[in-house]
DNA sequence: AGGCGTACCTGAGGGC
DNA sequence: TGCCCTCAGGTACGCC
């Protein structure tokens, strides 16, 4: 799915075309996709709320109601949130769809159907489970080697453990690594204290550059109005198995580690 | 508790 | 053309 600088972007993205908007009336077309509240009615809950803002958690994407409640989107792989102009057909593949008074939309759309949505209410803590921001302030060197300390899983599955660090996924993890020459099946734990300032530096760096450029698009991502991002462009190692390393010249290979492919460089990521 | 494998889905793309 | 296989920005759940 949309990792974070993706879910970043969409968020963004809502806030300028939504925010402020009066919901008529919402419809779900794919029940397990609602989470809460389980009991239908769903429109009947939302109707007359407005969007009082739209942000981000990880790589949830949070819209705000003025009632104080939210809704939470998990996009997952292919999930969208695309906002409709007034009288256009819904868009393909949409799960659930909010209607707004002046006859826009927001379509959450899911070719998959493994994105969530949920509507919780003011204060409830949905993401008691989730780790730290790594853009956040609270996100140190030393944070990150406190919570490395004694893992003996892999660097790369302890990156997309979303219960640590919120947000990275597949992609960022593979360039990240990439980046601070880390050794994607290097146990967290035996990283040392230099590996660790680099690997801090490079999400740091990597995150923040993929939301400049909107995001990647791999393959079905878009944006809130549809839009491809530019990441992709100028992924270092994601998805270029064969191709030379841009740092050393040697051939980029794909392995497979915690279920995912994993593109890294077994030159200049010796450990 | 932590770590690992599997299930959930559809569609695109490559090989034959 | 078409069939069959593999692969895909994720996470919840069950097992050890």
């Amino acid at each position: 799915m949309p990792e974070l600088p993706e879910a970043e972007t969409i968020a963004r993205g809502l806030r300028r075309a939504i925010a402020g908007k009066t919901i008529r009336d919402a419809g779900v077309y794919l029940p397990k996709v609602v989470i809460a509240p389980k009991r239908p009615r769903f429109g009947a809950q939302l109707a007359g709320d407005r969007i009082a803002g739209v942000g981000r958690r990880g790589k949830y994407v949070t819209i705000e109601l003025s009632s104080g409640r939210s809704l939470v989107v998990s996009l997952r792989m292919t999930g969208r949130l695309i906002v409709q102009a007034a009288g256009d057909g819904l868009y393909p593949y949409t799960n659930v769809a909010l209607e707004f008074v002046d006859g826009t939309r927001l379509a959450f759309a899911d070719v998959r159907q493994f994105g969530r949505m949920r509507l919780v209410r003011p204060g409830e803590r949905w993401d008691a489970e989730l780790g730290i921001e790594p853009l956040g302030g609270e996100f140190s060197v030393a944070a990150l080697r406190a919570m490395m300390r004694r893992r003996t899983t892999p660097i790369k599955a302890f990156l997309l453990d979303q219960k640590r660090i919120a947000g990275v996924g597949n992609i960022y993890a593979c360039e990240a690594l990439w980046e601070a020459q880390i050794k994607p099946t290097t146990p967290a734990g035996r990283l040392s204290a230099g590996r660790a300032e680099r690997l801090h530096a490079a999400l740091l760096s990597v995150l923040a550059r993929a939301i400049e450029m909107r995001g990647t698009s791999a393959r079905d991502y878009v944006d809130a109005e549809g839009i491809a991002g530019g990441f992709q462009n100028v992924l270092t190692v994601y998805g270029r198995a064969g191709e030379p390393c841009p740092r050393c010249g040697k051939e980029l290979v794909r392995t497979v580690l915690a279920q995912r492919g994993t593109w890294w460089c077994r030159s200049c990521q010796r450990t």
